[in-house]
DNA sequence: CCGTTGGTTAACGGAGTGTTACGACGCCCG
DNA sequence: CGGGCGTCGTAACACTCCGTTAACCAACGG
């Protein structure tokens, strides 16, 4: 267990039952006080996971847990801490994270929660593919199939289709759109998400209509379990 | 909210807490005393999971983890209920499970861990749906379905039908049906909801007639307790 | 500097919505 | 029994939003 990557822990430094639970547990860690510092200090051999305690900062916290699944794709195993006023933040949030525990958490059972997520996650168990019909979104490489056809897409591009395509049949509202793709309170128009659209329909081919606006509400992507 | 695979739950009766949580959260579930029966009474659509209690008979419990993943290795998603004293057995049992709760459990928790389950296991968020006779609304696509054939509805057509459908039986003057509808401050035509009523009777079939009118009152969607 | 990317603005076209008019139907009352 | 009145169904029409689209600007990074 001594050699294995270290967990990265927000906050830094983190609360003493934290820090005594992994040090009995035996498991490497290190507190980050930023997403910015995540990525600075990160072992050369990778973070084996990342434990956030989103009780104290929620903000703050959840904005790591989109960093840190918008840096390294091939998701890191991540655990967060809430209190329990905050289930139903876990909600909207449910791609931000792989496991979450109750404060004040029970030792052993926060240790048998890390124990439980490496091993699920190192029987990879994971996938790397988002597909949907003609499409492919390979995230650890950022690019994106059609037709087998490479689609050359920018950043936010992507960001968006890899939202909506994981999200499939479900509308979304420019607002939404634009507080869970381009991240927390953003300020700007909603007709952003329009362009941002419009190029995408126009990099996927026309034949293909994978993006439908629901007018007066927003836009969804795919068809809905009930055909066209 | 309906509409999904039911989920397995062991043992067969379930304790009060457990099964008053689940309907809160509006899941389909089943109690299943063993895992032949499991397997007998398994429905046509399949288990969407399995809440295993393993805090009372752990034995039986364990063996009936054992008995589903054997049979169906596309894993479905597993949950186990445990007490504090038997953290040390998850170690021994990693593959047995997808997630763990303490028992006793805070009910949101619970809720909470099931819905995130189902979501990486990629059987589907749990859909809200509204469902009355052969009418079924989609609420987070915004998709309506009248005998298994799609409805192609308009933003307001849609609004209306949806709360007619959430209110079946009851009858609303046009005056409630524009505050309620529309909006509170809407000041227009009690003609408005006339036409609107008349488009989406047009689009659903004339065959059924899930909306009448009650002559000097207004309308209602489906029958009332009176009968016809 | 120039090319790429991300975001804004404004004009345009059209679907969606609400109004109006008229006809049909039922109900009350003479 | 029949006229008159109120209510509802229906269709047509006009206007208002909403989404699309193109062009433009700002912020980078090489």
């Amino acid at each position: 267990m001594a050699q294995m990557q270290p967990l990265l822990v927000y906050p830094d430094p983190p609360p003493p039952t934290l820090v005594q639970t992994l040090d009995l547990a035996g498991y490497r860690w290190q507190g980050v006080p930023s997403a910015l510092a995540a990525e600075r200090n990160e072992p050369e051999e990778g973070w084996a996971g990342a434990l956030i305690l989103a009780d104290a900062d929620p903000e703050g916290a959840w904005a790591i847990c989109r960093a840190l699944r918008k840096r390294d794709l091939p998701l890191k195993p991540l655990l967060v801490l809430v209190s329990g006023g905050q289930l139903s933040d876990l909600e909207l949030r449910e791609d931000l994270y792989d496991d979450f525990c109750l404060t004040p958490f029970h030792p052993k059972e926060m240790e048998a929660r890390i124990k439980h997520l490496l091993w699920r996650t190192g029987k990879g168990t994971r996938t790397e593919l988002v597909e949907y019909g003609p499409l492919v979104l390979n995230l650890e490489t950022y690019q994106a199939v059609i037709d087998k056809q490479p689609l050359d897409l920018t950043y936010m591009e992507y960001e968006l289709l890899k939202f909506l395509a994981t999200h499939p049949g479900k509308v979304f509202t420019r607002e939404t759109l634009l507080s869970r793709v381009w991240g927390y309170e953003y300020y700007g128009g909603a007709r952003t998400v329009d362009v941002h659209i419009r190029r995408l329909r126009a990099k996927m081919g026309e034949e293909h209509n994978l993006i439908q606006t629901v007018r007066s509400v927003g836009y969804r992507f795919g068809q809905s379990r009930w055909g066209t």
